[in-house]
Formats: C-alpha cells, structure tokens, sequence
RNA sequence: GGCGCAUUCGUCUAGCGGCCCAGGACGCCGCCCUCUCAAGGCGGAGAUCGCGGGUUCGAAUCCCGCAUGCGCCA
C-alpha cells in the first residue's frame, strides 16, 4: 500500500507554526515511504474565509520546502482540492446516510436548541442534542417542510455500546457512544460540517494516514463512526502532540508572532525552522540536534513521535538560527542578508561589497534581520552617529587630548601604507599602543568607535580593510577633530 | 459539567526492568582563547523521573488509584 497522506488548512488566516509542524510531518512521512503528499483546503465555514489566506498559506509551505503532490493549484487524479468545489460529493454521501437510516434531517430551531441546552447546564448534564427529530413521522416531516424550514442532517450515533479508535501514536482509545452526540453533518445552508467534508474527501482521495493535531482526538469517534456507516475502510490514525505557547496552552496568534511568514520577516532560515519544528515531539537519537531535511526524511517515523505536548523554545530556535547562518556558504549568507540590509538602510547595496563584508558578520549573527546594527556603518556617507563619550569610553574619559593625539598617530601610521589589508594594518597599529603606553584594546577601542560608530563590530583590522582606505581615514579624522574641538 | 489525552532538569528531549543516585541540547554561571562583540574549547549549577500504592531480587521504565495540566463537546 504506497502511503497519501494530506495536510488540510483552512484558509481563513496565516498558516502558524503549530499547524505547520503538522504539515511537516506529514511530508516527512510521505517522502520517507515514497508517498503522496496532498495539500486540500478546507473552506467550507464560509464566514471564516479571509480573502488572501490561501495564497499566504502557500507561500509559507513553499518557503519552508514543503512541497505537495496534489494540490488546488496543481490539481490530481482526485480533485478539485478545494472543498468548497466538493459539495455535490458530501451532499451525495448526506443522502446516502438518511436513504440509509444513518442520518435524518433535523428541524429544531436554534432557539428550541438553545433552550435544550440551558436545561441541560442547569441539571449538570453534558450538552447534547435531545435527539428529538430522530423519530419524526412522515406526516409531521411533511409539516415542517411545508413551513420552509431547512433542516441540518444529523448523524444518528448508536445509542449504546463503544467505538474503539487505533491510534498508531497513542493506541487504542475506547469512547463510550452514548457520550457522543448526534452531530450535524449538513449545516441548514447546504454546506457540510468537518466531520463529513473531511471523512469523505479522505475516503475519496484515498488517504491511507491520518496525521493531525491532538485536538481532533475527541472527534475521531464520530469519525470511525462515520466510515462504518458509509461502508469505507478507515484510514490509520496518528494524533500528533500539541505544541504550546510559553503559558503551556495550545500554541495560537495569541501568543504574538506564530505565523510563518513572521518568521521569515524576523530573520529566521527556513531550513533552521524546519530543523526546529521537526525536533519538537519527534527526535532522532538521544544527542542529535543539527538534522538536515535529507537526514529527516531517512529517518523519520511514527514510532519515535511522542505523546506529550511540546512547549515552543524560542531561544533554542534563536540558536539553531545561527547554526545555520554560520553553515551557508559566504556568496549564499549574502544574497539572502541583502533585502533585510536594504531594507534597513533604505538603498540598495552592491553584491560585490556585501560578499567582503558578509565573512566579518557572519559568525556574529543569529538572525539575518541583524545585520543591519551589524553592517550599517559601512554604507554609512558622511559623519556616523555616536558621542563623545562613547568614542572616549572609560579608558579616554578624562583624557580628550591623549585620545586625539593617539587617533593622530594612528592616522600618520596608516596615511601611506602601501598595502591597504588587515596585517599590514594591524602591523602599522598594535606597536603604537605600547609607544604611548596604553593597551592595545584601550586603543583599538577608540579606533573602533572612531571607524564604526560602535563599541562591538567586527574585527578591527579587517573592518578597516573592507571599509577602504578613503573612508577609514575620514572617519578617524572627523574623530579626531571632534575630539579637538571639545578639548579645545 | 461530560469525555479524552498527557505528566523525566526552566525549556526541547534520551530512556522502552538492572548499563540511570538519569544522558544530550537550548538557556544560565565560571574559566580559557581574544582588539570589542561573537564563535569556539573546557567546566559548573540544574530532575527525590507529578503524588500514593502495588508487582519484582531490582522500576523513570509494568499495574492500580489520585492530583494537576491540556484538549474536545456548547
């Protein structure tokens, strides 16, 4: 049996991490056994379709390389993938039921059902339909369809005995049926509820795993429920632990950035996120932790998939981040650093100079958002921004005059240098230090702010090489005459 | 309220009866390297394995209760 296996979101927002580490292993496990990984899109809650969604949700899977073999925009042998297009598929199997006596069409109004409910609270009984269209007759059947109303179809659950679901992750869970209600299957406006949409499009689009969050565990009765009645094969069951925000409730938008995309904008590498979610509730042996998605897919499977809900580690993520950043080939950190520099800055930059500076910062940064505070300073015209007393720090504090000479020496020493790189630099400066008696790191701190506006940059001398020589000396002596002008 | 699931360092996890008075990773702390910041190296603190009963020569690992958390149902 080739394993199908299906990630269905509803369009009705970003696609978020907690939803996507579904997706992911899904993928994962139909690329580990050679299957067929199908994107479907659950719309049939009309009032929760956001304009938009749809195409953000794509581009989120396809940033994360998740790629699908049937799908809304590639099609497949068991399309449309939009449920929204399937209705005369779920109205066929509603019909189907009730012909059946596995479903009757229900009349009561929202009001009696309210009031139905209230009862129940009251008397601290469990909330649940009162199953009173169950037994209609012809004639008063007849009756409410003279009124024009429109009925819901019900799934008339059996009232007795236990439906037993085969969990590949947790085992076989026991429901009692009369704890279950008699659901709605066809909503009064024609469209059908999850339940049916989803038992029959898995049924028709052949899935052999059903790989979701932990949260549809309560549901799957009703689905097995559902599979018996129409005279189908279920398909395997994995309920997939949750992934929690930092409260230890399930991860949603309330807990601030979660969506995918917001992770691309925030800096983070697509495959490190991949990395990250494919760790949570899953792990490969007890000491790896940098698996790349070949490695992934040899190796995944259910049987290492854990039961308990995982806590997202923002941090830990952060961390892999820069594992990442500092894995990439220099040429490949540059291309993918240059919109967020550009972005910073407000201009474009050029490929050339960004590929000799990428190697400095490379190994300084977690996110890509970050080389902006990283790298600005080179393509900074004119003056930079800083103080006085963070040019001075505390070594220059109460010597201006010291501070400007030694910037003056170090100008003289550098002025003509033939060879303009990082040694004969370095060379040139270092002895100067101990002529005028000061550490080498109190002086490469005042020509480090002097040159980079800051007190952390990358290394001294090769910051100053990449600069160039024109702009390293301007910088050093627009420091210096500061420093001239406030002593004097 | 009913039903269901879960419970190992702060967090992610290893562990599937003796190798564990519990291993790895993130984070935290210290030291080393060092021109700052990082990266890297070394070391440290951190879990009576939710609690209580069993079973067993022996339990984080098996069984039963309880507690707590979470989820679903409205």
């Amino acid at each position: 049996m080739t394993v199908r296996v299906r990630f269905p979101p509803a369009p009705s927002g970003e696609l978020h991490v907690g939803n996507v580490r579904t997706a992911i292993f899904n993928w994962l496990f139909a690329r580990r056994h050679g299957g067929t990984f199908i994107l479907r899109i659950e719309d049939t809650d009309q009032a929760r379709v956001v304009p938009g969604a749809l195409e953000s949700i794509l581009e989120a899977l396809r940033w994360l390389g998740l790629d699908w073999d049937e799908g809304p925009d590639i099609g497949g042998p068991h399309g449309p993938y939009v449920q929204s297009q399937r209705l005369q598929h779920y109205h066929r199997y509603a019909e189907q039921l009730v012909e059946a006596g596995y479903a009757y069409p229900c009349y009561c109004s929202p009001e009696r059902l309210d009031e139905v409910r209230k009862e129940q609270q009251q008397r601290k009984l469990p909330p649940k339909y009162d199953r009173r269209c169950r037994e209609l007759t012809e004639a008063q059947r007849r009756e409410f369809v003279a009124q024009g109303i429109a009925p819901v179809v019900r799934f008339k659950t059996p009232a007795d005995g236990e439906t037993v679901l085969h969990d590949l992750i947790r085992g076989d869970v026991v429901f009692d049926n009369d704890t279950l209600d008699d659901f709605v299957l066809v909503r009064a406006d024609g469209f059908p509820v999850y339940h049916l949409a989803s038992v029959v499009d898995d049924h028709e689009m052949q899935v052999t795993h059903v790989m979701r969050g932990d949260d549809w565990l309560s549901s799957t009765p009703r689905h097995v429920l559902l599979y018996a009645a129409l005279g189908w094969q279920p398909p395997a069951f994995a309920h997939l632990p949750m992934i929690l925000g930092p409260d230890r409730a399930k991860l949603s938008k309330r807990h601030g950035d979660t969506s995918v995309l917001e992770f691309r904008e925030h800096g983070f590498l697509p495959e490190a996120l991949f990395n990250f979610l494919g760790l949570l509730g899953w792990s490969l042996d007890d000491h790896t932790e940098i698996i790349d998605r070949e490695t992934f897919i040899r190796h995944f499977d259910l049987d290492r998939v854990l039961k308990s809900p995982a806590t997202f580690n923002f941090d830990k993520l952060t961390w892999m981040n820069g594992v990442y950043i500092r894995s990439l080939p220099a040429e490949e950190l540059a291309q993918r650093v240059q919109p967020f520099l550009e972005r910073a800055i407000g201009r474009e930059v050029d490929r050339d100079a960004l590929r000799r500076i990428v190697p400095l910062v490379q190994e300084r940064i977690k996110l890509l958002t970050e080389i902006a505070d990283m790298a600005d300073f080179f393509f900074v015209e004119g003056e930079l921004d800083y103080s006085a007393e963070t040019l001075l720090g505390k070594k220059w504090a109460d010597d201006p005059a010291g501070a400007a000479q030694a910037l003056g020496l170090v100008i003289a020493r550098i002025d003509h240098l033939s060879l303009w790189e990082h040694e004969p630099l370095e060379a040139a400066i270092r002895p100067l230090a101990e002529e005028l008696g000061v550490k080498a790191g109190d002086l490469f701190g005042l020509v480090r702010v002097a040159v980079t506006g800051k007190t952390a940059a990358p290394p001294l001398f090769q910051t100053m090489e990449v600069l160039g020589r024109q702009k390293t000396l301007e910088r050093l002596r627009s420091a210096e005459g500061r420093l001239h002008s406030r002593a004097g």
